[in-house]
Order: structure tokens, then sequence, then C-alpha cells
DNA sequence: TGTACATCAGTGAACGCGCGTTCACTGATGTAC
DNA sequence: TGTACATCAGTGAACGCGCGTTCACTGATGTAC
């Protein structure tokens, strides 16, 4: 039952898609390849077809879910300005939203005791996340002192969901940010 | 071969303290109860002699890692004021260690994604921590930005800990938090 | 204080389970002529 | 363009392994008299 060449390379687009979903829901240890092939309608059997192994599926997918957020992140500055795309990164939809969301603020601890490809490709993450917020090749130092309390921000306020202390560490953050 | 009273508490804190330097360490779902128990020098089958599974053994394990933390931080504010607190917290002595360190720093987005007695003990965990950085009741909120702010650039110099970025987001996130 | 019995901390084998990975097999697709 | 053969995407069973948890057992400790 080969498949075209266009149909593989559809399917294991696919299976990054839903890797990159499952493991910023549940955390990378805790998803297995199982779940990941039959969430893209496939056996668990046909996943070495694929890739050389769950790190590079995690690694893959953590760089396709960074370009997705950055891209996000760049449009909103563009469009509505920095504090816009800062409220937006520092609200509580993307709080509340499981997926998609900030690889980074899903999984920033797990990726820090990673190594190999896995923290290769969240060193790629961080550094377009940054490019996305600074204005000006100049501002990169600011922006990423920005983006480590964004990512802190919405990591004690999915700790905190359920006291009124999450509400108001993102609005805190959000009025840090904006003063600056 | 029953073990006295004072013995067995002993015991259950000696693993109690094993658990809070390895779930630091390697995190939470790469660390198994037996090597916790292992590395108490005890045996695995004794385990729930002391505990009712792991997640409790985890819960107790934050809460110790983030009382030692919180003290220390707080002793080092009422010593040497908030900067040196602060700068300590973004050394990268603290960086490189890979424990004793803030247990929200090593193990932030596997607690947002925990819950009942581990998301409670993170919140804990959060409210003793900003506790010991604030100078005054009145400065909890700019304490928890702070926090924030302390967290993410810990996990993203951590991250980062190959390239020369990783210094800077540290000596960055510092200035940004002492001219406030 | 001494004795008799109950308790229970710690051991180590065993449990069922799900994991990442491998493999023989299939048949449609790709390719060389 | 048609044919013959090689390739390989996907299947599903199987692998060894380590996990959290349970259990029967031990003998020193705790307790009641």
């Amino acid at each position: 039952m080969r498949k075209s060449n266009k149909e593989a390379a559809e399917t294991r687009r696919a299976i990054i898609a839903v890797a990159a979903d499952q493991i910023r829901r549940t955390g990378v240890a805790e998803t297995s390849l199982s779940d990941i092939m039959s969430g893209a309608g496939l056996t668990h059997g046909g996943f070495y077809k694929h890739f050389r192994n769950k790190e590079q599926l995690v690694s893959e997918a953590l760089e396709t879910a960074g370009d997705t957020t950055a891209e996000q992140v760049r449009a909103t500055r563009l469009s509505d300005g920095r504090d816009a795309a800062i409220a937006s990164y520092l609200s509580t939809a993307h709080r509340d939203a499981p997926t998609p969301t900030c690889p980074m603020a899903a999984l920033g601890s797990e990726a820090a005791r990673a190594d190999g490809e896995t923290k290769a490709a969240a060193t790629h993450v961080i550094e377009k996340m940054v490019s996305a917020l600074a204005d000006h090749p100049d501002s990169r130092g600011d922006a990423m002192v920005d983006y480590a309390t964004m990512i802190g921000a919405m990591t004690l306020a999915r700790i905190l969901s359920d006291t009124p202390l999450s509400d108001e560490i993102l609005e805190r953050a959000r009025d840090r940010l904006k003063q600056r």
C-alpha cells in the first residue's frame, strides 16, 4: 500500500502538526508516539518511515510551533504595534488555550533540560520570537527581557489559574512591558 | 526490621530531600520512584510506607524545594538588599546549578500542566517566593512581575546555555529589574 | 521494670501496563527500458 | 507509451524494558499489662 511521494510528504507534515499540538498540550514525556500517530489517522508502526526517532519529531514539531507563534506575534506587532502584540500574548485567551500556544511557555523547563536536537530547536524558537518582538535590530536586547517576562508570566498565570492572582499577573506584566 | 519512629521520620525526610533534588535535576516524569528510593539508600518497595503515591511525594518535594529557595532569597534581600537577591537569582552560578535551584525555574511548565496536589504545591511556592521578594506588602504586585521575569530569564538562559546570548539575557534581566 | 503481643519500616519478587523501537509483510507507486 | 521490476508508505504483531504499584514476609520497635 505504498503512497505517492506527495501523499507521503503530506503525511509527514500531518504527523508534525499533530505532534506540535499534543506536546504543547501534555508535554513531551507524556505524549507517546502512538498518541501522535493515531491523532494523524495512522498506526504507530509507520512512524519510522518518516523520522529517525522521537527526538527528531519533537525538534521539528518545536520548530514548527515556534514559527507559527513568531509569525503571529510579528504580524500583530506590524499591524497593531508592539503593545498589542504583547497584550495578545499576555491575554487570558492565550493562557486558557492549551494549543496553539507559545512552545516556550508550554515546554520551557523541559526544553532547558534537553540537549542535542531538541535544545537546538528551542534555541531557534527563542531567536525567532525575539526577532518577531523587536521593532528594530537595536532593540533585540530589550526584546529578550520582554520575552522572558512574557514566558514567566504565562507560566505563573497557568499555575495560578484557579486563583485571582492569575489575571493579576497577566495584567501587571502587560503594564510593566507597556511603560517600558 | 521495623525502624524506630524517629528513624522512620528521618527516612521520610530523606526521601523528600532526594526527590526535591532529582526532580529539579531531571524533571518529574523522568525521575522514577526507584531512582529516588535508591538515592536515599533504600529499596523501592518501602515507598508506600511513607507516601500514598508518586504525586504526594512530588508535591511535598516541591514545597520543600520552594521553602528553601524562598528562605534564601529572603535572607539575601534582608541582609544585602533587593538588587542583591535578584542578582544572586539571576547569576550564572544559579543557571549552571542543576540543583538546588528555584523549583519554578526547573519545573514551571510541567507544574502548569499538573493539577491537584502538584498544582496546589506550585501555587504555594509562588506565593512564598513573591513574599520573599517583596520589600513590603504593597509591592507584592511588582514582585510578581519581577519573579516572572526571573523565571523566564533563567529558563531562556538555560536553553541558550551554549550561546553568548545566555549570559546576556541574565545581565539584561538584572539591569531591567534594578532600574525598576 | 519485665513480659507478651501487636505493629509496621523496610525488603525483594511480582503484577500489568505502556513505552520506543523493530520487523515481516502488503501492494500501490516510481523508474528504467 | 507500455511493461517489468524495484521501491517503500503504511500495517500490525512482537521485542525488551522500566514504570508505578502491590504483596507476603522479616524482625526490631512500640505498647498494654
